[in-house]
DNA sequence: TAGTTTTTTGACGTCAGCGTCAAATAACTA
DNA sequence: TAGTTATTTGACGCTGACGTCAAAAAACTA
């Protein structure tokens, strides 16, 4: 009869090409006529897909962080004991240098919570993946034997996540102070205070 | 002769003006005229003052994370024992709530480090003033008997430093799984974890 | 090829930001 | 008051973003 509807795949290059421009360049100069030259297009193609550029973001906001953590899952998922997993969690969760963009791009992204309560939600839901990742990891560990976990599981996890968020955003910030190797030994040192023995 | 010289005056209310601004309304959106307005003044006046917004916003950025540190350091500077200093640190390293907005603007100049050097500088700064105000607290501990906190005191000060950083960010951010109280608990707990007898 | 639906373009009008700058105003002193 | 310097205004031209929309192009099928 017609032409086939391909929404479904230009949305996604969409987003795509928003991620790429916004790691690139950042969030606050980032406008729709920028996104649609990285895509190949104008902005009036892109409008017939998203109805502004915020809805947009949304998308790439969600899109970014399940990718984050769909990765790092399937990583943590392909090894065998507790403190294998744990060192992988930890190297996955931070990023991988200061020009880490993507990384970066994400951690900007928190600062869109508080203005739309789409955001707000994918915030919550990133968080509530990493603490799932860590306690998953630390239960285990402790069923297992491999950790002696005294303290509080809640608050490990916690403290655990928000190392991982803290050290990202340093290394990400540019805070030279901070270096990919000594954030994961910091975490690694606070996971061995608390019980988790992951030098074997 | 004439007129008298009282750039020093104006560049503080400028300052204090673009804090306030930003605050409100945040970085990504922020102009110039905002600024002015808040200020009473026209665009004009500003530029006499500052060469753009960027130039405004380094003062701003450096007036915002001086007086944070500032005010902490005096808190802390009142009370006797290591135990009362350190919860008094935490307090006052943290947000008062979600609507913190001062916290929440020192956080988002993070994001402007990597796009100029002078922000990257404050972030530095401020970092290790964040550290200092610690490391002292734990020194005088452990001097004091306090304390005995066996694990390194550099990794100590740094995962202390990160804890404040990612639960004041979590909260300003508006996660709301991540209240004041349970920042403030989770930081006390792994300051016990490390030695610090804190319930005294 | 003609018909149909999807996708894309490009132009239009609007709006807000920026930096410049000559002129006006304010705050002094002699 | 006149002179001098400091401060502030407000208009100008430029640029780039936005949303709308009619028309064109593309990708199909019968």
């Amino acid at each position: 009869m017609a032409r086939p509807n391909t929404q479904e795949r230009r949305r996604s290059e969409l987003v795509e090409a928003a991620l790429k421009e916004a790691s690139t360049q950042g969030l606050r100069s980032l406008s729709l006529t920028d996104v649609a030259k990285r895509a190949g297009l104008t902005r009036g193609a892109l409008l017939y897909y998203f109805d502004d550029l915020d809805a947009l973001l949304v998308e790439a906001h969600r899109a970014g962080t399940e990718r984050f953590c769909d990765h790092r899952d399937s990583v943590v998922a392909e090894l065998e004991s507790p403190a294998e997993k744990l060192r992988a969690a930890i190297a996955a969760g931070l990023p991988s240098g200061p020009d880490d963009a993507l990384m970066r791009l994400l951690y900007e992204f928190d600062f869109m919570a508080g203005q739309s309560d789409l955001h707000d939600t994918l915030v919550q839901q990133m968080y509530l993946r990493q603490t799932a990742t860590y306690r998953a990891i630390f239960e285990e560990g402790n069923a297992s034997g491999a950790f002696t976990i005294s303290a509080d599981l809640d608050q490990a996890t916690m403290n655990m996540v928000a190392l991982e968020d803290a050290y990202s955003l340093h290394i990400v910030a540019g805070n030279r102070l901070v270096t990919v190797d000594m954030a994961r030994e910091a975490m690694l040192a606070f996971a061995e205070q608390i019980g988790c023995r992951t030098s074997a």
